[in-house]
DNA sequence: TTCACTGTGTTTAGAGTATATATACACCAT
DNA sequence: ATGGTGTATATATACTCTAAACACAGTGAA
């Protein structure tokens, strides 16, 4: 074991001043990397204490994130070894981000609807902001 | 002073079993009303503790929905008297939610291409969760 | 007109839960 | 045996929610 990680670093954005608590942050930035391959089918994530020391938080953080990412069945972990993305990885990652799009869809919807917009109103918006991350892809 | 309350109930649904927090389930559903044009601009709202124990939630939960709400604009409180909807309340929850509704999307769109979709899949996706909010309306 | 009562918002104190940090312990490979 | 790994425990702070007491404003009766 004198490998002390991936390869590449995690690119991970995570700071404070967002919203969301650090350890969802991770569990989000670790899943992004998984959806778009970034992460093959059994690579090792970084240690706690790596991806602690890389991002400026504790390892607790850390490893709450990894839990969580370990119960949705995404990565697994091995005392004394190390964390891995799951074989499935991929897959998964993606059925949850498809059930979250969906999930943020419906609310989104509902949430225009009770804003006063009508149908045509609300797709023309989806269209317009379906553009800008176009570009931003 | 006789009077204890608008003069029909608020239809607010509250769960503590539900993830967002239970003032924050209030001042969606505050929101909803005014924004519905359920209630009128300058309409008395129930006081905290008509909304409370309908509600079956303490009386500093609902202070803390009104006290954002006030924030916010949607309504004002006069100490010893009561607490009412703005007259631009209507104007401002609708924007307020335009606003929400704009965040959710993008975030949806963002999370929907991370899950591997295309732009066609996704507004797909959008056409038939359109439809069936249609229904529910 | 004054005062007491009622209903209102406002403040204070306390308990439980969630988030994050620091440190020490147990496991595994070399 | 050593180094790197995950795991467990203790602690502090922020968030959420409840309960009780205090201050304000209007109304009705004397």
């Amino acid at each position: 074991m004198t490998d002390t990680g991936p390869r590449h670093k995690l690119l991970i954005p995570v700071s404070p001043g967002a919203e969301a608590p650090l350890y969802q942050q991770i569990i989000d930035g670790i899943k992004r990397e998984i959806s778009a391959g970034r992460l093959a089918p059994d690579a090792l994530l970084p240690s706690f204490r790596a991806l602690a020391e890389q991002l400026l938080v504790s390892v607790i953080t850390v490893k709450r994130a990894y839990e969580e990412l370990e119960r949705e069945g995404l990565i697994y972990r091995k005392q004394g070894l190390g964390t891995f993305v799951s074989p499935n990885g991929v897959g998964r990652s993606r059925q949850l981000k498809m059930r979250e799009a969906k999930r943020l869809l419906v609310e989104a919807l509902r949430t225009g609807i009770e804003a006063g917009l009508g149908t045509d109103e609300l797709m023309e918006m989806v269209g317009e902001l379906m553009e800008r991350q176009e570009v931003k892809r």
